[in-house]
DNA sequence: TGTGTCTGCCCC
DNA sequence: ATTCTGC
DNA sequence: GCAGAATGGGCAGACACA
């Protein structure tokens, strides 16, 4: 399939509106596509490359190149192309990087260059990601949605499934099932405001803590052990306790979903960074591991020697754990069978208080009848963390992308600093409706004492509530911290800048 | 050798 | 990660 | 209710450059 057809499909798919339009038109894409290259075509068209990472992000694509005046790149040599982009390292490697995409760029259309860019950009922008590619290759093969919905969440691999179909129809389906030794996408949670309306969602359940550190999925085959990230990446050489400990579980084969994090010496959750840290350390693991050791604390089975879990009740699933892997790596749990007892109601109260107490993020509750629903976030998981909110002020603000081309969008937020000046925290463009937008844009622009590339600085007057779930250690701001999750609230017009939270306060609530 | 910049289906 | 919006 | 868009901070690693 050439590369013209595919950026063509592209713009007219961001140019529909109704997602049934953009799925008729993926249809016919895939319709069109040799299966050989249908696993690339999926991934292109769900706005991501097969390569994962090429080491070219927005600085190197920045400059532009003179297109090419007629269509000749396919797209095998395109993955191709970009194929040996990726496999660049050592010095100079960045010059090299750049020849490469300076030939690729060279021998596309403007058509083609600008699908290009917003392809390695990470930038698609067509209404349409994963969940619409999928429907369109299922309308394409004729298959049920659902089924191919189902087999790309069991393969991880919306390529695999792409070309099984299309060479050997739906019937080929049946044979993506979950595999021990290849990842599953992770069951997600949504959000709950509090205890009570969790479990007023989700009837009988179950609370388990919320931990602050890494979702890993570890499959063990025999001797074989994996681990794999919430993406699914590969961690299994960086996580050596993790292998040696689900080795030792007494069951040969075995798929355990969960969460791993540092501790201290009390037991107690050491901040996030030192996970993140240690888990993306590669070069000297031993190292790490001394420094900073990593336990898995699971709170879900998936497969256990032969037998799939993924429709067996969360009940089951949890019975089935707790024989399996021994207490100090099975996450804390309550059952509140009947939430409408205020007794157990209570207690459900207590043990997310207790959680907090015990230095973890909040709760997750979770409905006891329900399977595992593999990539979705359902309704039968809902997390439960505490907001926090503080009054900040509007230092400046940075003009938005895309749909939010033309407004003010990411402000940057200041605290009150000891000598009546701000310092600045962060940065937040969510919780904006499009009219608070439009209004900011406005209100701001007569704040604006500089215009800069990037947007403007303003005088410090506007106040606005902003809520955060916490507060983390900064080397990129003045005060050493910055908030996490920083979204708006609403502005404070009522309140003058010299009523905003002060520095001191930010920095009291590290943990 | 040390420091700065860019990158990432990164992790959250 | 969170939030808003169109469907 | 789902899916997509628009964006946050920190971190380690890889390379560029002085």
């Amino acid at each position: 399939m050439r590369l013209a057809d595919i950026a063509r499909a592209s713009r007219d798919i961001g140019a529909a509106s109704a997602r049934t339009e953009k799925v008729a038109l993926l249809a016919e894409l895939f319709r069109a596509a040799d299966p050989a290259d249908a696993p690339v075509v999926i991934m292109y068209m769900s706005g991501r490359l097969p390569q994962r990472r090429i080491g070219v992000g927005w600085n190197t694509l920045r400059e532009r190149r003179e297109p090419s005046p007629e269509p000749r790149l396919g797209v095998r040599e395109v993955d191709a192309l970009l194929t040996r982009i990726a496999a660049v390292s050592g010095k100079g490697a960045q010059g090299e990087r750049k020849r490469l995409l300076d030939e690729l760029l060279g021998a596309a259309t403007e058509e083609e260059q600008l699908f290009l860019l917003r392809l390695i950009s990470g930038e698609l922008r067509q209404g349409a990601l994963d969940a619409v590619a999928v429907e369109g290759l299922a309308s394409a093969a004729g298959a049920p949605v659902a089924d191919v919905r189902q087999a790309v969440m069991l393969s991880g691999s919306p390529a695999a499934v792409a070309e099984v179909l299309l060479s050997r129809g739906p019937s080929a389906l049946a044979e993506f099932r979950l595999t021990v030794g290849r990842p599953v996408l992770p069951m997600l949670a949504h959000t709950a405001k509090g205890i009570d309306e969790a479990l007023a969602r989700t009837g009988p359940c179950a609370l388990e803590e919320k931990l602050d550190g890494i979702r890993i999925q570890v499959h063990r085959d025999g001797d074989d052990v994996r681990v794999f990230t919430r993406t699914l990446a590969d961690i299994t050489d960086r996580t050596p306790e993790v292998v040696a400990l689900v080795r030792a579980l007494p069951v040969r084969r075995v798929v355990l979903d969960g969460e791993l994090l540092a501790f201290d010496e009390r037991g107690r959750p050491r901040p996030f960074q030192e996970t993140s840290g240690r888990t993306g350390s590669t070069l000297d693991v031993a190292g790490a591991q001394t420094a900073v050791p990593l336990s898995p604390v699971f709170f879900e089975v998936l497969h256990v020697d032969g037998e799939d879990l993924l429709d067996t009740p969360a009940a089951e699933r949890r019975a089935l754990l707790d024989r399996l892997v021994p207490e100090a790596q099975r996450v804390r749990r309550l059952v509140v069978a009947d939430p409408t007892d205020p007794k157990e109601r209570a207690a459900a109260a207590a043990f997310a208080a207790e959680a907090l107490e015990r230095g973890q993020e909040g709760v997750v509750v979770k409905s006891l009848d329900a399977g595992y629903s593999a990539g979705r976030r359902g309704t039968s998981w809902l997390k439960v963390k505490p907001v926090h909110t503080l009054d900040l002020v509007v230092l400046g603000a940075e003009w938005g992308h895309g749909r939010r081309t033309g407004t003010l969008s990411n402000l940057h937020l200041g605290a009150r600093a000891a000598d009546g000046t701000f310092a600045m925290l962060g940065k937040t463009f969510k919780g904006l409706t499009d009219a608070l937008l439009t209004w900011q844009t406005e209100r701001l622009r007569k704040l604006t004492v500089a215009e800069e590339t990037w947007g403007v600085t303003v005088r410090p007057e506007l106040v606005v509530e902003i809520a955060f779930d916490g507060v983390q250690r900064s080397t990129r701001y003045p005060a050493g911290v910055t908030l996490r999750f920083a979204r708006v609230v609403r502005y404070r017009e009522d309140k003058l800048p010299s009523d905003a939270d002060t520095v001191e306060s930010v920095t009291a609530l590290l943990p």
